[in-house]
RNA sequence: GCCCGGGUGGCGGAACUGGUAGACGCGCUGGAUUCAAAAUCCAGUUCUUUCGGGAGUGCGGGUUCGAUUCCCGCCCCGGGUACCA
């Protein structure tokens, strides 16, 4: 009987989904072990070859960690929430809601063809309001919490509260907006409740505020920072400027520090952990303040350089720092506002276009420089920015290449504070110099320097060590229809949480899903969209207004990997048991482009929830492995210009030719189907060609990410079609390390399918009847496995998935060359092979007599015994070259196969009658004799 | 610029803590089987060679009996980030 891999694949995923071979349950004494995949945004293009990198590998964890005696959680679900179907909704009018649900099912029906061990019973969809009812939970705790740099946790905002009714908030050191008043406890008793709510505000972790957003016109919402790239929107390329609003935030700086820290804790890769320390930014320094000359005024300014204090020779401030107003003398006034408003119309991606042109405009105004007395002038200049730091530079052009150009251009002083340095050549960034010119610190390097600037400094009252981070506050707000809403509405004003009991805010109904005329997010259209305290959602009219911005897309996908644990709770989030038992997330899988959004946000909403005691872990993922991308192997073809005849990709030099992609599905290898192509469109009907030599037309190939715009997209359901799903699962897994990115080569995948086959042969006899022997296996057949297991094992246990296949293939070929058909042998290959390729070993599993499930199989046990060798062939080198080979017995010592060496024939011939200086034997290794 | 990765046959890629470089697969070449094709099987496949060998893991040095692996200096590719003070 031949492998029919189409009705064993079809066979065994019924009887999977009936018989709930995956469903976890806390019940177990069995250790843990939890496998997560980064879900899905649910695409109406539906899943391309390359979506299921990740999911095959991590399905393989999960099936070898049941084989191994664990007890394996390994969801799936969708991100439902998302900009493609609001965008589709617009265009159609359709709701989003339905367009997900299609797209959802057709995203199921993909994924069962490739026979995932998924627990489907915990399915979740961030859309459903029996999930979002609890971001929205979680978002009310957010919003009653603040942050205490004190004991470095969240709060309930209540302690803070009996704080300030006790103490006023001179004594509290929290994480908190910058512009917070300092007040008394007799003065809190005196604000009213506008007053004290506004403050408490300023301490929320999430909160309301007028900030600086990324506003993207075309999209017509606020992006977060890592939705930005080159001052563009990440999706659809859209210009973004700088706009102040009034927004929700997340007040994920408080956590800073620990998220950085944090890294130090868990098993990610060095590039992504060096991806988030540098988003994180942390700088240690100094932040000084300055003094204006004739004036109250001071300037702060951050620096990680305190020790070239000497240096300074101008300051800098952002063109929009707070007090240019004030200190720009009468006579300046003019050019500094021209200059304020030149860079304010600038869009954020006009500035960096010509980052290099220097401008700047001086204030008219002087600081007192704090050691010297001198008179040091105050500039504005764009290449500060009021994002960072305090908005405000000391300028030290002698140690700095911005300051030293700033300084040129404007024809300012550049004194020298470094022994051995011409400034006139440029500045002297690194930290080797030497000071000099610098009173007290001349003579040290910056390292003492630094920490004897900073004593100084704060003996003198005008500063102190400073940490700063790069990490802005989330913006945490859309003005979008298709989004979890945001639990608050306002009372006279004042934003309150919508209570326990109302929650889900589920979506109200709306005419269009665009914004209103007057430029009010598309939930400002809904008729039902007020609250009332006791009533819940009520009429526009009664009650109070709803707030109607939505949450962003990082929400839902910030605590999901918690709700799997406990999918089907209405009391909870998670229960507490259940998330005490799965704890942290033991493999998380997904790619690398989450470093900066959802593997930050999620790490944040973790250390949060474990603040409040809420869950047990501090980090989600223990370890993180990044699927590569599987690229496509886009095909072009080569019109000569002005004709409509092609020529083969080696001629095309002869020839003026534009390329032209053609879809994939009518080139094999790299020829093309010409009969194909010309019915492709109507325009190539007629069209003629210039072949190879052959007679064959080839094309051209250009690697690129999969997309329909390039006609290179594999369908996983064509493959599963012609090869099968387990021959994917292992040509996926063949085509290199799980972390790289790769091309997708579809001829490649007829090595794995011939695997497959030899394998089931194994299993058959010349008949073509299933037999297998119960006599016992020969050493040489137990060598083969186990041989085979130990590698295995050992790769399984570091996550490596491709060298697996090459030593099944290994395995498979020696016992085929055995003529091996015993059971114990074939019973074992099959469990090592059901991690991967897991229908035909089922198949197999089942024809061998088992009644359960291979996934309830035990992993074999690896015996050295099998493979101790007899005699072992010594490879004998002369200074470093090989030269001959001496086969002796295995247990022979170190100095019988020193003798045996030097007693040998062709040894005495390379030796010639000298002594050797060394011999070098390492056991089961080498020898080497140096002469 | 700075910070992380990484450079191995025609291709994807192996090589554990320094120990016979190129496993395994694709492709290619030749052969067997076949009326023929598919499928299958066998042999070969880093380069070079006067068939003894010689060279070889981006380039140049170093440590070592021995280096793809460790160290120093370059070059190139990929990713991240960027007036971050």
């Amino acid at each position: 009987m031949e492998y029919n891999f189409e009705a064993i694949e079809k066979k065994w995923q019924e009887y999977w989904a009936e018989h709930q071979n995956f469903k976890a349950n806390e019940n177990s004494d069995k250790p843990k072990y939890y496998v997560l995949d980064m879900f899905p945004y649910p695409s109406g293009a539906g899943l391309h070859v390359g979506h299921p990198l990740g999911y095959i590998a991590s399905d393989i964890v999960a099936r070898y960690k049941r084989l191994k005696g664990f007890n394996v959680l390994h969801p799936m679900g969708y991100d439902s929430f998302g900009l493609p179907a609001e965008q589709y909704a617009i265009q159609t009018g359709q709701h989003p809601a339905i367009t997900t649900e299609t797209n959802i099912a057709r995203y199921r029906e993909q994924l069962d063809r490739l026979g995932f061990s998924f627990d489907w019973d915990r399915e979740i969809r961030t859309s459903d309001p029996s999930y979002f009812k609890w971001t929205q939970w979680i978002f009310i705790q957010l919003f009653n919490a603040w942050y205490s740099n004190d004991v470095k946790k969240a709060r309930p905002i209540q302690d803070l509260i009996d704080i300030f009714e006790l103490d006023g908030n001179v004594m509290v050191d929290a994480t908190c907006d910058e512009d917070t008043p300092s007040f008394t406890a007799a003065e809190w008793k005196t604000f009213d409740e506008k007053q004290q709510e506004d403050i408490l505000l300023k301490y929320r972790l999430a909160y309301l505020s007028e900030s600086v957003v990324n506003w993207c016109p075309a999209l017509g919402t606020v992006l977060a920072n890592d939705e930005v790239k080159d001052g563009l929107s990440e999706r659809g390329g859209h210009p973004v400027e700088q706009r102040s609003m009034m927004q929700w935030s997340m007040r994920i700086t408080a956590y800073a520090d620990r998220l950085l820290t944090g890294l130090d804790t868990i098993d990610w890769s060095d590039s992504l952990k060096e991806i988030q320390r540098n988003w994180i930014g942390k700088s240690k320094g100094a932040s000084v303040f300055f003094n204006v000359a004739n004036s109250d005024h001071q300037i702060e300014v951050f620096t990680t350089r305190p020790d070239t204090i000497y240096g300074v020779s101008f300051m800098v401030l952002a063109p929009d720092h707070e007090l240019v107003e004030q200190i720009t003398t009468s006579d300046r006034k003019e050019a500094v506002e021209a200059y304020q408003e030149q860079t304010a119309k600038k869009s954020e991606r006009e500035r960096m276009a010509d980052a290099k042109t220097i401008s700047g405009e001086f204030t008219g105004a002087y600081v007192v420089h704090p050691f010297t007395q001198e008179q040091i002038p105050v500039w504005i200049g764009d290449y500060v920015l009021s994002g960072y730091g305090t908005g405000a530079i000391m300028a030290v052009p002698a140690g700095d290449q911005r300051d030293w150009n700033f300084a040129n251009h404007f024809d300012l002083p550049i004194p020298n504070i470094f022994e051995n340095h011409d400034v006139s050549e440029g500045p002297l960034e690194d930290k080797t110099g030497v000071l000099t010119n610098s009173d007290f610190m001349n003579g040290l390097k910056a390292k003492k320097a630094i920490s004897k600037a900073i004593d100084a400094i704060y003996q003198k009252s005008i500063g102190s060590a400073t940490t700063n981070f790069k990490l802005r506050d989330a913006v945490f707000g859309r003005q979008r229809y298709w989004g979890e809403p945001i639990p608050i509405y306002y009372e006279n004003g004042i934003p309150k949480p919508i209570k326990d009991e109302h929650l889900p805010l589920e979506l109200p109904e709306v005419d269009k899903y665009l914004p209103t005329e007057d430029g009010e997010p598309p939930l400002a259209r809904a008729d039902k969209w007020n609250y009332h305290p006791e009533k819940g959602i009520v009429a526009n009219g009664e009650g109070f207004p709803i707030e109607t911005t939505t949450m962003p897309g990082w929400a839902g996908s910030s605590w999901y990997y918690l709700r799997y644990q406990d999918a089907k709770n209405t009391e909870a989030f998670v229960e507490a048991d259940k998330t005490n038992y799965w704890g942290a997330v033991d493999l998380y899988m997904g790619g690398a482009e989450h470093a900066t959004g959802h593997l930050l946000y999620v790490r944040f909403w973790t250390k949060f929830l474990h603040d409040m005691d809420l869950i047990p872990v501090d980090e989600p993922a223990k370890k993180l492995i990044n699927q590569g991308m599987i690229q496509g192997q886009s095909k072009l073809v080569y019109r000569i210009n002005g004709t409509n005849e092609f020529v083969t990709a080696s001629k095309r030099v002869d020839y003026d030719t534009t390329a032209i992609h053609v879809d994939v599905n009518f080139v094999n290898g790299d020829s093309m189907d010409i009969e194909r192509f010309k019915n492709w469109r109507s325009e190539y009907n007629n069209a003629t060609f210039i072949f190879e030599d052959d007679g064959t037309y080839q094309c051209g190939t250009e690697v690129e990410k999969m997309s329909k715009r390039w006609y290179n997209v594999v369908n996983p359901d064509d493959i599963c079609a012609s090869h099968g799903a387990d021959a994917l699962r292992l040509h996926e897994m063949f085509l290199g390390p799980i972390e790289l990115h790769k091309p997708w080569n579809t001829k490649g995948i007829d090595g794995v399918s011939k695997f497959l086959r030899k394998l089931w042969r194994l299993f058959f006899n010349e008949a073509g009847e299933f037999e297998v022997s119960d006599d016992e296996p020969t050493k040489a057949e137990y060598k083969a496995l186990h041989k085979c297991i130990q590698k295995v094992e050992d790769e399984f246990d570091r996550f490596v998935f491709n060298t697996s296949v090459s030593h099944f293939m290994i395995c498979v070929n020696e016992l085929t060359e055995l003529n091996c058909n015993k059971r114990n042998i074939l019973e074992q290959l099959t469990v090592l092979v059901s991690c991967h390729a897991p229908h035909i070993s089922e198949e197999l599993w089942k024809r061998l007599g088992n009644d359960k499930s291979v996934t309830t199989a035990v992993f074999p046990e690896f015996k050295e015994a099998y493979l101790i060798e007899n005699e072992y062939t010594y490879p004998v080198s002369f200074n470093g070259k090989v030269r001959f080979k001496l086969t002796l017995p295995a247990d022979a010592s170190k100095e019988d196969v020193e003798s045996a060496v030097m007693s040998n024939e062709q040894a005495t011939k390379w030796l010639d009658g000298k002594e050797p200086k060394k011999v070098i034997v390492v056991p089961k290794r080498i020898v080497n004799i140096v002469l």
